[in-house]
DNA sequence: TGGCGATTTAACGTATACATTCTCGAATCC
DNA sequence: GGATTCGAGAATGTATACGTTAAATCGCCA
């Protein structure tokens, strides 16, 4: 995952053959839009591009060591994620997200997750078949015993994307995916800002038992008064904190 | 809209300087991207460019008149869409709509309009901002007592374009519309393989009254009741029609 | 001294060139 | 006679070249 991050530090371009020509790490070809997607995108996640950062085409392609070609695919691919803008004269900036674009991210949540949950109580699916979202919904309450805020989000965000995909419509799983995604860096900031999320945890379990009991309005109802206090409250700590954009 | 497709018919690719030297039309540049982005959506959406139509970047930039660089790009686009495939070497393929994708289609729909409905009337608009959509209203009945399919079909799509854009979430209104796009040709054929859509003008006049009450929950019940009978509806009669995908 | 305009520069959009890889067909061998 | 392998052709992915545009800077004039 971290590879290729070293090579091309000169930024001048030398004119010395290097990709074709011997160098090539594995067999790496035409891999190199997903390559340089992943990467970017992976790196603003966890925010080594911060909300702002400014880079041109020739320089991210430099960086990872390939041409603009690929490079400027993979960041139309992003923009169009709504990752990062491309500003026509002025190289590309990776998007703050304000706190009025989480208040549209999570309005589109609160429509979509519990949707998902109540296809799935729908579906009465074998209890075997939702026991990784058990699984999640344990590891959760244990990350909170243990105190590792890392373990809890990766956890909260397990669980999120199993019930997503549990519900067997691939539309929607993207669609959220992508909206978590944006709402990534923000999560982990107000992660450290608030009390502990025994709450979250709480109510997860209490939708995994309504899906289970196949009674999908009360799946969805729990589902979307869970996301509209979280959404309340991450917006109310970026208030308080006076973050206005991350 | 139409122009630009009469030139470059020989598929030969003259070496005459046809771009940049004087027949540029108006001082038409770098929104090449735009223009075979535009075209060809357009062509699909008009089922000039069927289901499963297939064409190479080549022959879609001579077709344009322009390289492959912006169709590419353009093509990229429409595939992160949805709307098109593209197949490692067989070119790229306009995506049939299967009914499985349809009602997936609708259940993010059923999901996101009600939410919209809801938004907006919590706004508590003043009447004239409402006004569109009254009109819009107002033409679906016109054109339904006039018999005219397309007129209904315009003011339906505009009538749910303004909703969504009134209530103020851009993500929303973006992920909408795109939407929208997807199930368009489905909905072109099935508008005249049913009965009159009275009902559906109707509970449109029902969702608009709700939103100017400022009845949040009402309007929201009212649009998703709307979505959800206005989807079993065309799917079943998708399937009596044995149409698989379109 | 400050504002406005022309020139320079550089980034991007587009075009084109190149090489890799996949497909399809034909020829040969079993 | 059938199957397999090798080769020719083509389409794409990537690299690079080119021209336009716009930002920025410098100089000139008021």
């Amino acid at each position: 995952m971290a590879r290729a991050s070293t090579a091309a530090k000169a930024t001048g371009r030398a004119p010395a053959p290097q990709r074709r020509t011997g160098a090539a790490p594995p067999a790496g070809r035409q891999f190199l839009v997903a390559r340089a997607y992943t990467l970017i995108r992976q790196r603003i996640l966890d925010n080594i591009y911060p909300a702002g950062h400014r880079a041109l085409e020739q320089e991210y392609a430099d960086e990872l060591g390939l041409s603009r070609t690929p490079v400027r695919e993979a960041l139309l691919k992003l923009a169009a994620e709504g990752l990062v803008e491309v500003i026509p004269r002025h190289g590309t900036r990776v998007l703050p997200v304000s706190t009025d674009d989480m208040r549209e991210i999570y309005e589109m949540l609160t429509a979509l997750e519990p949707m998902a949950a109540e296809i799935l109580a729908n579906k009465k699916l074998p209890p075997q078949d939702l026991k990784p979202l058990v699984d999640a919904s344990r590891d959760m309450s244990a990350a909170l015993k243990a105190d590792n805020l890392d373990a809890w989000a990766e956890a909260d965000e397990r669980y999120h994307r199993l019930l997503i995909a549990l519900a067997g419509n691939r539309l929607l799983a993207e669609s959220v995916q992508g909206l978590w995604d944006r709402a990534h860096r923000a999560r982990m900031v107000t992660l450290r800002l608030r009390p502990k999320p025994h709450r979250s945890t709480v109510e997860h379990n209490a939708i995994v038992d309504a899906i289970r009991a196949g009674n999908a309005s009360e799946a969805a109802r729990l589902y979307r008064a869970h996301r509209e206090r979280g959404s309340s409250e991450l917006l109310a700590i970026l208030e308080k904190a006076r973050i206005s954009a991350l």
